[in-house]
DNA sequence: AATAAAATAGTAATCATTACTGATTAAGAG
DNA sequence: CTCTTAATCAGTAATGATTACTATTTTATT
């Protein structure tokens, strides 16, 4: 039902070597530099399979894009509004299933965004 | 800088009186039963404008729309991946300042989004 | 090698959102 | 109550991320 693809590979092996969270065009742009002639369907069809077997995730930050994530292990994401930084945080899983189960929800996966500013960006705060 | 406006305010009542995720779609149709010749390009505008102030938040749970909310206090959503209701749920608030603490990292407001299936989807599990 | 299923490149279509425009409305001053 | 200016509007056109389509190529198996 699933077969190997030199291009899939390198799709991940794009996400996999990365801790930012690039766009589907930004993978593709990557991907680029490894099979020069891929196409942008290519991408888009390879991310929903991965995401769909659960080897990559990801992150919507309501800028318009889907982000995508070479690390499926749930996690929160803080995303700066300034520079747009996603940056990775570990997140308390324990707090998430009381949630979940004081609900009767089974929970799958996980995403939470932080908005608001980087350490960085909140230090030359020019706004 | 900002004016009264009869459509801004049918939209903000609309959002205030549902604990329904609406998409920008969906609130413009329930506010067409109140000013039934207002214009999508205006509903768009004015959800913009009424999340630039702060009267309303929106998620992003990846399916492709922005819902909006008009409960601005940070919560948690639960996405159900079979009926795709989205449930409220309170947000453990000092956990979250915990973590972006650690980062230096200032939060303004924050949107988790957990997968999974709700407690009657779950009953019915006919998958 | 032969075959069938899965995947691809390239291109066209979709559709949520944004931008534009000329007309209308809100708010404050005289 | 006019006048003026800026904000907002309805309606429509444009944008652009994502999806669908198609003829060709690749993978996996016999």
């Amino acid at each position: 039902m699933k077969n190997y693809s030199r291009q899939r590979e390198a799709i991940l092996t794009v996400l996999r070597s990365t801790d930012t969270h690039p766009t589907a065009s930004k993978v593709y742009h990557k991907v680029r530099e490894i099979i020069p002639n891929i196409s942008l369907g290519t991408v888009y069809r390879n991310l929903a399979q991965l995401k769909e077997s659960g080897e990559i995730i990801s992150v919507n930050v309501g800028d318009g894009f889907e982000h995508f994530d070479g690390n499926a292990k749930p996690h929160i994401h803080m995303h700066c509004k300034k520079c747009s930084e996603i940056i990775d945080v570990m997140l308390y899983e324990d707090v998430i299933s009381d949630a979940a189960q004081k609900n009767g929800f089974v929970p799958e996966n996980m995403v939470l965004v932080i908005n608001g500013l980087c350490k960085t960006c909140n230090q030359n705060d020019v706004n």
